[in-house]
DNA sequence: GCGGTCATGTAAGAGGTTACATGATTGC
DNA sequence: GCAATCATGTAACCTCTTACATGACCGC
């Protein structure tokens, strides 16, 4: 139940259109988690008719023109309340290390060339977050919001160096079997 | 459509019964790939249907009795084919990450106190990788196997090194605010 | 008016979660 | 016989993914 708080977060920081969260969602707040648009469309509708955001008065309602949401007090509140919910850690699932195992059983094939291509795309991913940054929290933010959401990217950076050192070593061991 | 390819894997390495799987997931591949074994029954009468798995003709079918199944030759063929297969890394989903984004905007809420159950969470699943690691896998394996699955398990290792790395930072940061 | 883009939506289906149901076996 | 446990299964529901549909607007 997190998409309809990852909006409400992204509509408090900017009221926006279904299709300008979708963006926003391509190059922020999906980093850590992620949705299409289809999701965003459903959700929105679902939060308006819970009366937690509503349509900005100015836009025409009419399909294929633009909607835009702002978040309602009651919204804010809901937010602010599920901050405060406890929620374990979600159980891993990863299909590569699934596929390393598998591997382990039937044979390595051709895993080297898809090992190395996920550790381009981490390698390109870390470099995206790198960018952020250094546009964005340089030099180290001091208040309270600048501080979280550093820690936030920062957790990507981490996460995406992690893979880097663990793809650079599976390769290796790879190559010297 | 990981799920079957899981089981293949685990049937491989070991013919077993619906509970058994559920058990073996609980402590094995399920650290990659967890499952729960209503999905598990599902998945094993679909396998047997598609011809990739049968039940071993030595246990009676009936409900409440134990059913153990092996995996065909059409199933070890369906899975080496499956590990040669692409797949992108799957988009990130963490409601931790996302809660503290939301944090940065309502206000972080007690969060302190969820850090620091995450942080023993994660270092309890750390401590269990590295007792499986220090029984299995001392001294380090020499065959193709025995590596591939110590990369695996050093993967769990890493990956809960990095939340362990980032929880401690950001109650530091947390409590510093 | 035609193609491209912006924008909102619908539909179908796979995968996953939660709760419950049913039968067999064992110990007391 | 009864409770606990082992074992297999059903059902309902929710989320997410994929593919497609529809309408408005803009440049040419």
């Amino acid at each position: 139940m997190s998409l309809p708080h990852a909006i409400l977060t992204a509509l408090l920081e900017k009221p926006s259109s279904g299709l300008e969260l979708t963006r926003r969602f391509d190059r922020s707040i999906g980093y850590f988690w992620s949705s299409t648009h289809q999701q965003i469309y459903r959700e929105l509708g679902r939060l308006e008719q819970a009366g937690r955001i509503r349509a900005l008065p100015t836009a025409a309602p009419a399909r294929g023109q633009k909607k835009e949401y702002e978040v309602l007090p009651a919204g804010r509140e809901e937010l602010a309340a599920w901050v405060a919910l406890p929620e374990d850690p979600r159980p891993v699932r990863d299909p590569l290390l699934l596929r390393m195992r598998a591997a382990a059983v039937v044979g390595t094939n051709g895993m080297g060339a898809e090992l190395r291509r996920h550790l381009a795309l981490h390698e390109g991913q870390l470099a995206e977050y790198l960018e952020i940054e250094e546009r964005d929290f340089t030099p180290p933010p001091t208040t309270g919001e600048g501080r979280l959401r550093h820690l936030v990217l920062r957790g990507g950076i981490d996460l995406e160096t992690f893979w880097i050192g663990w793809l650079t070593r599976a390769i290796a061991d790879l190559d010297a079997a």
